[in-house]
DNA sequence: CCAAGATAATACCGATCGGTACCTTCTCTT
DNA sequence: AAGAGAAGGTACCGATCGGTATTATCTTGG
């Protein structure tokens, strides 16, 4: 197939289109099950493009994970900010959450899940995923703290452990129970947490 | 190297080494990164021994998370019935967790981590997984039940989210605060459903 | 003590892995 | 119009993948 016509060919579209192809299949199939060519036909390019643009596929995955990282701490910024500062605000993030899970195609956290496939190798995926949850600590402690919490470390942990808990029995199990749960679970954190917030829809 | 002298040559033996070390190496470094020829010269055997004992591959991927699941799921029965009765007995299944957590070599859950690097072949690890967790929620109803719980379904997801979620935290984060943390989510957990339990060590 | 069976060692199979070289074609800038 | 550079197609590299065949060696039951 050639290049898809209509769309300009400049090197930052090659890219993304790399990147994009590559983050869809990485997550959908693991890192090891993919290889370089499937990516090159899959983003109607060759290999040579891709290592033009990245020093080798650990360089790709890398790449890959730093933009999904970044989107994630988007999407849930975005997210929290639409809703007011308080405990419903964090509430507002396991709302988010829950209906992730049920989206079709959700197989967990790319970055837990890549970690998984690449433990032994090198690093630098660990690496990049243990910062992608000290985002999310930063995030909830931040949370926490507007919502008058005087010391958010201890729950902001206790929240982040709720968060991955609930995507991955939600990555693993059939039914959509762990949004849910987990989000019953927040209330709780929060009630224990939160000054005069004993009562949260 | 020649098979260890002292130690029976019984069809078993072979099997269970085989087993044995193909769990080890899939467990450090992940189902696709370790090879048959691998596990062979590991467990001092050749491949044809390998594929006398298991059809493919895939066969003994499987049979080492059969054996995984059973051997976590005695561990941890052995553990409860330590304790008596109680919401103490929960609160010990989550002790024994974050005992884990801090031994070397620990790399998160062996069944949701090669459910993460098998992803998209076949659905056999993922069906074990499932069936793994199921195990967990079982075993977590009846601690639920004999602590007074009448309803212990909804609590017993919830703390499944706990146990997955402190070790997927434990496996990337270097600091052994999951396993505590996940230990008084769990306190906030039972407070809410056991029945004169408001006040747990 | 000997035959039967299990085992290890080795080589091999086609396929695929990550990565590179060569050459043509296309697009954009000037 | 023309040149520069980016991209695609194809073939190739050594290595390793899962899996099989062959053969010699070793343990064990009768």
């Amino acid at each position: 197939m050639p290049v898809k016509r209509g769309e300009p060919l400049s090197p930052e579209n090659t890219r993304a289109r790399i990147l994009a192809v590559a983050a869809l299949a990485f997550y959908e199939r693991g890192v090891h099950a993919v290889g370089v060519n499937e990516i090159a036909e899959l983003a109607g390019s060759s290999k040579l493009t891709i290592y033009r643009y990245f020093e080798s596929k650990d360089g790709l995955v890398e790449a890959v994970l730093r933009q999904r990282s970044e989107r994630i701490h988007d999407w849930l910024e975005r997210g929290v900010e639409a809703v007011p500062p308080g405990a419903d605000r964090v509430l507002a993030l396991f709302d988010l959450l829950a209906d992730w899970y049920r989206q079709a195609g959700f197989h967990g956290c790319a970055m837990v899940n890549a970690a998984a496939d690449t433990r032994g190798d090198g690093v630098a995926v660990l690496g990049l995923t243990r910062g992608h949850l000290a985002r999310y600590r930063v995030l909830l402690e931040r949370c926490l703290l507007e919502a008058g919490v005087a010391e958010p470390s201890a729950p902001a942990r206790q929240l982040l452990i709720l968060i991955e808990g609930a995507t991955v029995v939600s990555s693993i199990d059939a039914d959509d129970t762990a949004g849910p749960d987990a989000r019953r679970l927040a209330e709780l954190v929060l009630a224990s947490v939160v000054p005069s917030a004993h009562d949260l829809h």
